[in-house]
DNA sequence: CATTCACAAATTGTATACTAAATCATTCCT
DNA sequence: AGGAATGATTTAGTATACAATTTGTGAATG
């Protein structure tokens, strides 16, 4: 077989052609819920998200359809739309499941410790804990999910990094305000972590990240 | 309030119009991949489909697009959709994230155990064993199913309830074919999983189905 | 004889239009 | 005036139609 025997494939004569709107649609809502511009119990009307973002209802519909599948918008049949809101029970659960996951992966991470993500790791973990210091809100919260993000990631395991995705969405959906205070602690736990995973020691990296997720959220639920 | 003031609201002229269609489409979709009706790398037309189920392609659509979140459907833009084929190594995956699930549940589950479907899990056990005991392979698959799901709402954690079913989901869609030789000692060990269930040791239930997981994975991938 | 180009068929992506259902406000009756 | 029935409005559910992209096939060419 010839390389590059067809070239680029791209659309010759459309230069915006390549994602499905509705995974543009889906990225737009997710982000917007996440972030906090769509606030929890929000009605998500599909004509008027159509309207704001000049797609048709169907591609709406189907993104909704997705995030509902992802657990952060609730559908009812001929009702309508509504940003999830996750009840204390649920975010209980929530913390329960994703402390036993967090821990597990770091275990699987501290296995297997591949050099190219624990270089990424190191340099998040330097701008997270200078931004720590400074108090600089904004950054904190994308740095944070870039970090756990990284860490799912050297797990090596891509059933267990997706499952990860999804709650970390939902327990940011419910911890996004109040993280402020909580941020220096957040990185020293993160920077233990971190040194129990390159140094291999499984059974730390799991105690410590457990312990991470149940300290962080048992300090924002008051 | 007046009892029965409004009796019931089903619609008056229209017997079927309740479900949506694509939750009826995705229902059906499901159970013919899981039953083996669709195999694995199977292409999924949304014309035929539609034309099969008597419905347009939109809730078609819809279905292919939730079924994907669920993990058993495999979506590519322009492309089209196919039923997951499940490679070896995402199995291995699998069963890894499944084993610390299901003992994590297990050990909630010792930690409540709650009578009703305790109650449940003793019937579906005795018929499980009954099923094992007779070689009757049709039955077993289906009461398989039916007491990992009551397990996992005895763990009385929803967030974990849905994850699992997901992973259930997959994990049959690998191992439905040879599951035949392994039944005895499957629902041996379902016994012991909820005999430490009942007697509330959460140390031994955990351990018990982890390991069950593990080894049921183990003896199918030969 | 292999390769590339072009054309045709199949299939998905998107938009529009229509139908059915639920909610809300009003009116009518007691 | 209080409550239930009723109608209007809003909204989702579904179908149909069309546009755009990909893939397969065959002919022309080196």
């Amino acid at each position: 077989m010839k390389p590059g025997a067809r070239g680029e494939s791209r659309p010759k004569h459309l230069g915006q052609g390549h994602e499905p709107l509705s995974k543009v649609v889906a990225d737009a809502l997710r982000g917007a819920i996440i972030s906090g511009r769509y606030k929890p119990q929000e009605r998500l009307v599909e004509d008027r998200i159509s309207e704001e973002l000049g797609v048709s209802r169907v591609p709406v519909r189907e993104a909704l359809k997705a995030l509902a599948g992802e657990g952060i918008v609730d559908l009812r049949p001929r009702r309508g739309a509504w940003v999830t809101a996750i009840s204390a029970d649920v975010a209980r659960e929530l913390v329960e499941v994703r402390a036993t996951l967090e821990g597990m992966n770091a275990r699987l991470a501290a296995r297997h410790h591949e050099n190219a993500i624990v270089e990424q790791l190191r340099q998040v973990l330097a701008r997270g804990n200078g931004a720590a210091e400074k108090g600089i809100t904004g950054e904190l919260v994308g740095l944070n999910s870039e970090f756990h993000d990284l860490l799912a990631r050297a797990g090596s395991n891509s059933v267990l990094f997706d499952i990860m995705r999804s709650l970390r969405d939902r327990t940011n959906l419910v911890f996004a305000a109040n993280s402020a205070p909580r941020a220096k602690e957040d990185w020293k736990e993160h920077s233990a972590i971190l040194s129990a995973v390159i140094s291999g020691d499984e059974q730390l990296a799991e105690l410590l990240a457990t312990r991470h997720v149940l300290s962080a959220a048992a300090a924002r639920l008051k």
